[in-house]
DNA sequence: TTGACAATTGAGTATATATTCACTTATAAT
DNA sequence: ATTATAAGTGAATATATACTCAATTGTCAA
């Protein structure tokens, strides 16, 4: 029985290349932060939320109507954005205006558009 | 009732605002694959998967290795990322080689570190 | 041809989550 | 104070999906 079969059910063909690979990958929390960071963008809605908040800031009635969806399913959407630190938002009486925290988000839609462009 | 009650559920209080926004927005098929593009990055295995082969293209077994994971949750995982045009596999004998099929993923990755970063 | 093994696949299960609905909170105006 | 309204929230439901397990496919070697 070899050691890599406690790891996983399989054999290891390219010991040199896991290694390697092995060696250079970041720490599972870098990993996790990474992946829940484009799992917030991954959302049709939300891709919609930050897409038009990045040409105006924004109140809740005003996303919705531009949406043409509930004001609760945008405000959920907006908690989580906001939680997440990729929204940010200013209180103004009784509206709560909404815009990006930064531009991480406008500069991965960009690449991100060239890479369904390029798929067609 | 106004013209906006047919639409959702509130009142519109930036009318121009709401129309600037909506003349501006791209058709609902590019937000769809755009969010599907990021959904399927957005997941912690996934993650790995991609960061891994940006250093070496390696068949499952070893990236079943890399991340002490099952082979066929890893082939389901690299089965999801080739239908999405996201890596390619080229096979030699019994075993496929996978490598990122270009090197949006990887711009995307830089930007998303640059994030998490930021939010230190 | 038979056995071994890399990889794929389908079904089942457990978990996550997007939206709706009803209600609450906060603020402004009368 | 009372009413109206923007926004936020909790619970419930419906849907999506990640992993496991078992079985199958494709390829190489003896």
């Amino acid at each position: 029985m070899s050691k890599n079969e406690f790891i996983c059910d399989c054999n290891v063909i390219h010991q040199d290349v896991v290694n390697n690979t092995m060696q250079n990958m970041l720490e599972a929390d870098t990993f996790n932060k990474l992946a829940e960071f484009f799992k917030i963008i991954g959302d049709t809605t939300r891709t919609k939320i930050l897409f038009a908040l990045d040409q105006n800031e924004m109140c809740v009635c005003d996303i919705a109507n531009v949406l043409g969806m509930s004001k609760s399913s945008i405000s959920h959407q907006l908690g989580t954005l906001r939680r997440s630190g990729i929204v940010k938002c200013r209180k103004v009486g009784k509206e709560v205006f909404y815009m990006l925290d930064d531009d991480h988000v406008k500069k991965v839609f960009e690449i991100g558009i060239e890479h369904i462009e390029h798929k067609k």
